[in-house]
DNA sequence: ACAAAAGTGTTGAGAGTACACCCATGC
DNA sequence: GCATGGGTGTACTCTCAACACTTTTGT
């Protein structure tokens, strides 16, 4: 507080600023979550999730949809931001905050394809992960956890799933994320009683057994979807 | 994703990292927040919170901690961050993104002075806001209502009061942050009920009526404050 | 004795949980 | 006709909300 000639960041050494992505999905009964290989130094041909450095003339949000989108090929509709992270030695090269951002995607809408710094792109199981660049598993567990409290209260599974859906696609979700079994009576009481499904009348056959109702998420029953930023693209 | 040239904020515009911090407090039956009158331009003379540069040799929740001691002279001793604000033109001047902080303070426990790039510093009521310096306004209405939401699962109020506290001044603090009454007997039930609060054996009396038995956080029964970190000075 | 704040129990409603059988279809 | 997944109701428990009077102190 004695400090009378004012700190300039830009004449002097100060962080840079990135953003990271955890992408969310669920395929094979599995929560996974989208990574890279790093093309450069540090950490080159390291696993790491999607991001890179934020420019001037661009949001947060716009960096993080931007960097997915070149680094693996994924254009999401949703972003919710999830923490900075800001530790000196966070990055052993140079200072760097990270915005870490989070989106969830029904697996079967895209296929990720690798591009900017990334040389290869994969899904992986979230409790499987390999050794991550930087503080990027710690990141990961975070994210984990924030999705796992938000789907107590959020309907966040239904950005994990096509537009129309059945109940026990629904309940497969929630069940993966939570880890454990739900009883199918009370889940479909409790959603139903939530009047944020509409039925479509059509119905679907996996092949076996009887063929599913389809509902479809009445997205103006639940304007907001708890915190995430909607992106207009 | 046809870009080849890695993008280097090292050699390029880029955004500078800034720290803001809301410091709730409550006093005369009011949630209040403290904020401090700007030295510098942009947006001279005018109220802001207080808040600055991150320097390239400190965490984030450092710089958070650094500044609110610098300018308004407040140590705390938990702060949390709340989010990271990224609008291309938050501030008119040039390309800052600020980490917001939340921090809570017993209003008796200290007195605040100005101090650094601050010519003046004050308590004010959360809803009878003056004009504020960048988007200081939106970060403290996002800041309310996560210490709302907070409150509903996390003991915060505790760190609203003094180490010893009655069962009427906390019930005070949580029908301050909520903006309505409480019912005494369902209140008392269940704050009890979480089994973290001790009696000390004292009480106080107020002048008049009967004197209040004196409680104790059990911070042991309660390791997690619900996200925030504990600073260790 | 009275004003002022502290303290104390019971009841009803709604939410969550546990639990077992019939239904529609493909093969 | 049988294997497979879809679909349905009821009873118990627990939590939350509503509600009014007695106790202790200072003046």
């Amino acid at each position: 507080m004695t400090e009378r000639v004012p700190y300039d960041p830009f004449s002097n050494p100060h962080p840079a600023v990135a953003v990271d992505v955890i992408l969310f999905t669920i395929a094979d009964g599995e929560l996974r979550v989208l990574l890279i290989r790093r093309e450069l130094p540090p950490f080159e041909d390291a696993w790491a999730l999607p991001g890179g450095f934020v420019r001037a003339d661009e949001s947060l949000d716009e960096a993080a949809a931007r960097e997915l989108d070149e680094e693996a090929g994924v254009s999401v509709r949703w972003l919710e931001q999830l923490y900075t992270f800001g530790a000196v030695d966070r990055d052993p090269a140079r200072r760097v905050i990270s915005v870490a951002y989070f989106a969830l995607i029904d697996a079967l809408e895209l296929s990720p394809r690798a591009g900017g710094d990334a040389t290869d792109v994969r899904w992986c199981n979230v409790r499987r992960l390999p050794k991550l660049a930087f503080d990027h598993k710690q990141i990961v567990r975070y994210a984990h956890q924030r999705l796992r409290y938000k789907a107590e209260y959020a309907p966040v599974a239904f950005q994990l799933l096509p537009k129309d859906l059945t109940l026990s696609e629904l309940q497969h979700v929630y069940e993966v994320i939570h880890g454990k079994a739900l009883d199918k009576r009370n889940f479909r009481r409790k959603v139903l009683g939530l009047e944020i499904l509409e039925p479509t009348g059509e119905s679907r056959s996996e092949g076996r057994g009887r063929p599913a109702a389809l509902y479809r998420f009445r997205r103006d029953r639940f304007r907001d979807l708890g915190g995430g930023v909607v992106l207009e693209f």
